[in-house]
DNA sequence: ATTATCTATAGATCTATAGATAATGC
DNA sequence: ATTATCTATAGATCTATAGATAATGC
C-alpha cells in the first residue's frame, strides 16, 4: 500500500477512530493513545495532523456529521412542496435510520455534548439536533396549523424529536435482553403512527 | 456551628457538590479538586470519607436516586389495584416532576452513563432508568392487553419512556430560546395526552 | 484520646513536542 | 528535498496518601 503524500489514509483512519472512541468515552474519557492504538497509527501523529485534542474532537464530530447528513437528509429527502404529513414521515425515517446505522456515531457524540458538554462544539450545535427540530418545527406547525397554541406545538415537537434521538442500542444494554433487536423499520413505522396519532389528538381538541 | 464527630455535614457537602459535578462534567470530566472547591471542603476528605473517585461516584449517585426515588415514587403513588390508565398517568407525571426538580441531578448523571457508561453503576442499572421501564411496561402491557403483539408493547414503552427521560433543561439551552420555559404540568398533561392517543390508536388498529 | 481536617507531595496519567528516521516525489 | 512517521520525554493534570494539626468528647 503506496504511502499517500497527504496523509489522506491516516487522517481517515483517526477520524474514524476518533468519532468512535469520544462516542463511546466522551471527550474528556477517551485518550488520543486510545485513539491512536484504535487506529493503529502513532499517537504523535495526531498533534501532527490536528494539532491537538480539541481540534481532533471537531474534526471527528465534522466527519461523522458531514457523512452522515449527505446519507440521511434531515428533511427526509422531500422539500417544502410535498404534504406535511409526508414530511412528518420522511423526517422521521431518515432521523431514525440515521440513528440506527450502527457506523454513525453523531448522535452519541451529541447525547454526551447534551449531558456533559465540552464547549468545543458550541458554535455547531445549531446543526444536527438542532437541524432536527428546526424541520419538525415546521411539519408539525403545519400539520396543526396557526389554531393550535405556540406552547402545545413546542411540546408535539420536543416529544417527536425525544422519540428519534433515544439511543436504542444503549438502552437495549440496560435491558439486558439480546435475544430481542429492534427493527429500525418498525421502530419508523411505530413512531410515525404515534406521534400522528397524538397530533390528530391536538387537532381533534382530544386535549381537555 | 459545631463540627459533627461523623463529620455528616462534610458527607452531606461533598455528595451535593459531587452529584452536581458528575452530572455536569461527567465521570471522568469531573475532578476530585472541583468536587472539593464547589463543596468548600478540603479535598483530602473525600479519600478520607470515600477512599475514592469511584466509591464517591457510586455514593453520589445513590444520594441522589435515594432522594428522589422518595420524592418520586416511580409508580406514581398508585398500586397495581389501580386502573392502569390512571397508573400511567401517575408513573408519567412523577418521572417528569423527578426530572424537572432543579435539585435533582439523577436523570443528568444516568445519561452520562448511557451514553458513556464508566462501569462503576453498572451493577445498579437495574434501577433509575430500568426502574421506570419496567413499571411503564407494566400499565402499557394491561393497557394494550395480550392481543397486541409484544414488539408493539416494546416500542410503545420505548416512546414514552423518551418522552420521559428527554433532558428538557438542556434542550432549552441548544434552542437558545431562554425566554421560554416548559412547565413540568403542561409538559405532564401533554405527553400523557400524545402517549394515550398513540396506544388507543394501536388498540383500534390505527396502525396498519 | 480520638477523629476530623489540612499541608505537602509521590506517583500515575495524559498531552504535546523536539528531534530522529524513513519513505516518497522530483 | 520534502514530508510522513516514530522515539523519547518534558510538563501539565490529577488522584491518593503520609504525616501534621486542630477540634472534639471523655
Amino acid at each position: 500500500m503506496p504511502r499517500r503524500r497527504d496523509g489522506e489514509a491516516t487522517r481517515d483512519k483517526i477520524l474514524t477512530a476518533a468519532a468512535e472512541v469520544f462516542a463511546c468515552r466522551g471527550y474528556r474519557g477517551g485518550t488520543v493513545a486510545e485513539i491512536a492504538a484504535a487506529s493503529g497509527i502513532n499517537g504523535a501523529l495526531i498533534s501532527y495532523y490536528y494539532g491537538g485534542k480539541a481540534e481532533l474532537y471537531r474534526s471527528a464530530w465534522d466527519f461523522a456529521y458531514q457523512r452522515a447528513a449527505g446519507k440521511y437528509p434531515v428533511d427526509g429527502g422531500l422539500d417544502d412542496a410535498a404534504p406535511a404529513v409526508k414530511r412528518l414521515h420522511g423526517i422521521i425515517a431518515s432521523a431514525i435510520a440515521r440513528r440506527s446505522d450502527p457506523e454513525n456515531r453523531e448522535n452519541e457524540i451529541m447525547l454526551n455534548e447534551l449531558s456533559s458538554p465540552t464547549g468545543i462544539l458550541d458554535d455547531v450545535h445549531a446543526r444536527s439536533f438542532a437541524d432536527l427540530r428546526r424541520v419538525l418545527r415546521k411539519a408539525v406547525g403545519d400539520i396543526l396549523g396557526s389554531g393550535i397554541a405556540e406552547e402545545e406545538q413546542r411540546l408535539a415537537v420536543l416529544s417527536i424529536f425525544s422519540m428519534c434521538i433515544i439511543p436504542v442500542k444503549q438502552i437495549q444494554k440496560l435491558e439486558g435482553n439480546p435475544a430481542y433487536v429492534y427493527q429500525p423499520e418498525e421502530r419508523i413505522r411505530h413512531v410515525y403512527n404515534f406521534a400522528m396519532a397524538g397530533l390528530l389528538d391536538i387537532l381533534t381538541g382530544g386535549v381537555k
